[in-house]
DNA sequence: AATAGTGGATAGTGGTACTCTCCGGTGTCA
DNA sequence: TGACACCGGAGAGTACCACTATCCACTATT
């Protein structure tokens, strides 16, 4: 395969092949002379996955080549950590002691420089600032759902090949997130319209009830 | 208040205050003369939420635009709606024919349309053309967890004032997503290591003690 | 030999989010 | 009354990102 079928095939722009090659997000291709090269099956996957990865998860090229790094850890703990590191950015300088006891209180083994960890207490700190601070019961919630979700993640990676597990957690943990937000504002949409349809604020009660 | 201080008390460079104004994302002050204005408690907190959506979650100032309007909503269900665009951007032109019977066989009640329902259908799309294919079993999980999540949601918004329900439900509806994905990867890192680092192999248990 | 395509390099584009500089006007203190 | 820091407003400039276009010498195909 030369790279315009490359091209061709995944519906990326040549120009843009020839970038992701420049910039090592996709390798090069086998030599067979001094100005030309031939690609492969696992090219053309490389190359879908970088645009899902742009596309469908939204991470900039950065993000993008530290989940492609990712992908090489021995062994799966160290692939969580890689595709956890990706994108939720640094730690920064965070506070994040009360969190991280209000995540421990869960019964939760988390480390503590973790970058998710930093980020949960970032985006906690932010509603808080704004008036909007999430009881531990709301909290709950969430980490019950969390729980849940990456129970069925962690059941889902196969155990067959080491490399294949590893491409399953770190792809699993970066594409799925997109799902389960839209399953959320859906799940928001579906139980608005039950709950509030036909109800106007300005007649009086907005008419939130327990559901 | 003057702009001056308005820039120092929020943290934000007097030059970014200056831009959020000629943008619109911030309104002006009440004019004291041709060539000065004062700024209030209004300004200030309307300043923060632009650096929360920004900053927390990570939206484009086009979006934070729209999030924006979207709190002009004269009904919750409108503002549902307002939020859910401005983060899942335009639905596009994707086949949701399956991914809708899904949603309906859930018994969810959605909007054909939906942007949402775009956004699924696309990462589901994008994830089995990496051959990550989500089994419906996995989706059900997903869904479970979403609409968990979504029922606190609609839960915490308040009765009382509609102006401020409305501002419940756009700003928890788009802040509180990066809660839900730390959480998620505070639960993988939590349950990676429980079961692949020689602990004990068999605790996969959703409900991990939720309190 | 003509033509289309190749790998590689450099430069240019368009979008986003600021950031800088300038301007005349203003409030405040001396 | 004047010095001077600060003001609102506008325009230009900057840095970064993700491409995109052009050029080159070379190669494979017809």
């Amino acid at each position: 395969m030369r790279i315009s079928e490359l091209a061709r095939e995944s519906g990326v722009p040549l120009a843009t092949v020839k970038f992701y090659l420049r910039e090592g997000l996709l390798p090069a291709g086998r030599r067979t002379s001094a100005t030309q090269a031939v690609y492969d099956q696992d090219h053309l996957a490389r190359l879908r996955l970088v645009r899902a990865l742009t596309d469908t998860a939204d991470l900039s090229l950065a993000r993008v080549r530290s989940v492609l790094v990712g992908l090489d850890s021995p062994t799966l703990h160290e692939a969580v950590g890689h595709a956890h590191s990706a994108l939720s950015g640094e730690p920064g300088d965070v506070d994040t002691e009360t969190t991280g006891a209000q995540i421990a209180a869960l019964g939760w083994v988390v480390h503590d420089g973790s970058p998710a960890l930093a980020a949960l207490a970032r985006s906690l700190r932010s509603l808080e600032a704004l008036g909007l601070t999430m009881t531990d019961a709301e909290l709950a919630v969430y980490a019950d759902a969390a729980a849940r979700v990456a129970a069925a993640d962690v059941r889902s990676v196969p155990t067959g090949s080491a490399t294949e597990a590893v491409t399953t957690v770190v792809l699993g943990t970066v594409l799925r997130e997109p799902v389960l937000l839209a399953l959320r504002r859906l799940a928001q949409e579906s139980q608005a319209r039950m709950l509030w349809d036909g109800l106007s604020p300005d007649a009086g009660e907005p008419g939130s009830r327990e559901g």
